[in-house]
DNA sequence: CCCAATTTGTTCGTATGTATC
DNA sequence: AGATACATACGAACAAATTGG
């Protein structure tokens, strides 16, 4: 395909964020294409990330460095027939979120630390709403973002930030992250500030078995949830007995 | 954009593989744009691999199932720019490929036995030429490749799979599966032995044990490869001293 | 075996929007 | 403000592929 093409002349060419892809190059009598199927394949290679097209003079279409955050967007939908349940996900997260806190132990700018102490300020107080208590589960997903954002190992930040993009997209999980949940929400807050602390210190080992434990926790909650959900099926609301 | 929005007709009408987007979707009264514009959006979406089309009477687009190995070609682009280590790779593999050694643990059926058999046979004879060496090499890989096409877990399948493609792909690794790796070889052979054995007992414990030396081995060897290389740099062939 | 119908794929001329000088 | 350079959008016509008679 035409898109493949123009990927390869790319990389051949060594081309870096930010250069300018050569007028010839697009040009019709380069590629054997017209316009309009050259546009469809531009279109493929903007969708995936690796360029980005301004008008204007001066303008044109310039290679661009792939965020994580839109390449998790291209997977949106490889689990959309088949999604994966809790346990699934929670699979993986018990074995890579120790990874990531300890990737990141001892390697924070103190903007990291501001930001992250940030995210778990959002859930000090208790929560007076369901609003507010969805609200603060979003954060606390954010506190693992954050933390994928400072781990130098590229493959981990992304697989990490894409299974918490899962957790953010499945339906069980919102409305498991509506239910009040007082006891997780004390004890997640008790790891992330002793995470903190343990990453503040550098201790690889103690920030593994901090995010281990907070893991299992979270996992156990979640899964106890969902099965609660699926006796008491669909979207009834709780009631206070 | 186009594509989002037909992918949300697609999810909400509840469409399912193979099933055939009506025709009025695609008219150019119902999106409210050309032709042209809504072909870029069809092919980005037939990119990312969630519609097929055909020609012909009968023909028109279809909605397919997106397979993980087109998703991983999706990815290509992630790390053009900043290339993860080997050393990155296997922090992940590590803790994954035991898991998935665990999930297949006494769930193989007897012809997915008999293809992780035919995976080894591959490179039970000393290798005798170059080429052998890496063709053994990437049998290697294919038998973790065919371990992941059994797991339930469709989340730690790709993630697998992903690395696996990493490995192959990234030119250290292609140099280094060049060279020559008796020792490695052998106990390479040995734990895959082991592994058979122990997935066919269903002992999910030992399959996690026996993974997790061998990834570390695997680490190892791949660490010390790429340090001598970095001596020794670019594609000076070995001499024998 | 060919013809006709259906549907996707390609092309080109033109028009519009947008940013820079 | 106006001219210029560039990407983006449109629509009609044409080509290719596939199926059934």
């Amino acid at each position: 395909m035409v898109a493949q093409q123009i990927r390869e002349m790319i990389v051949e060419a060594g081309l870096q964020p930010g250069d300018r892809l050569p007028n010839e190059w697009l040009a019709p009598e380069t590629v054997k294409v017209s316009r309009g199927t050259l546009r469809e394949a531009l279109k493929v290679l903007e969708f995936q990330g690796l360029i980005t097209s301004r008008s204007g003079p001066g303008g044109g279409v310039f290679v661009a460095r792939v965020e994580p955050a839109e390449a998790i967007r291209l997977l949106d939908n490889l689990f959309l027939f088949d999604q994966p349940s809790i346990a699934d996900i929670y699979t993986l997260r018990k074995q890579l979120e120790p990874e990531l806190a300890a990737a990141v132990a001892g390697n924070l700018t103190e903007s990291a630390f501001r930001s992250l102490q940030g995210c778990i300020r959002l859930y000090e107080d208790e929560p007076t709403t369901a609003e507010e208590e969805y609200a603060q589960r979003l954060a606390e997903l954010d506190f693992h973002e954050e933390l994928t954002r400072h781990c130098s190992n590229p493959i981990l930040a992304f697989t990490c930030s894409f299974l918490l993009s899962l957790l953010r997209d499945m339906t069980v999980c919102r409305s498991i992250y509506k239910e009040p949940n007082p006891a997780l929400r004390e004890t997640g807050l008790h790891y992330q500030v002793r995470l903190l602390r343990a990453i503040k210190a550098g201790d690889v080992e103690l920030c593994r078995m901090i995010m281990r434990g907070h893991m299992i926790e979270a996992e156990k909650y979640m899964l106890e949830r969902a099965a609660m959900r699926r006796r008491r099926p669909s979207g009834e609301p709780e009631e206070q007995t």
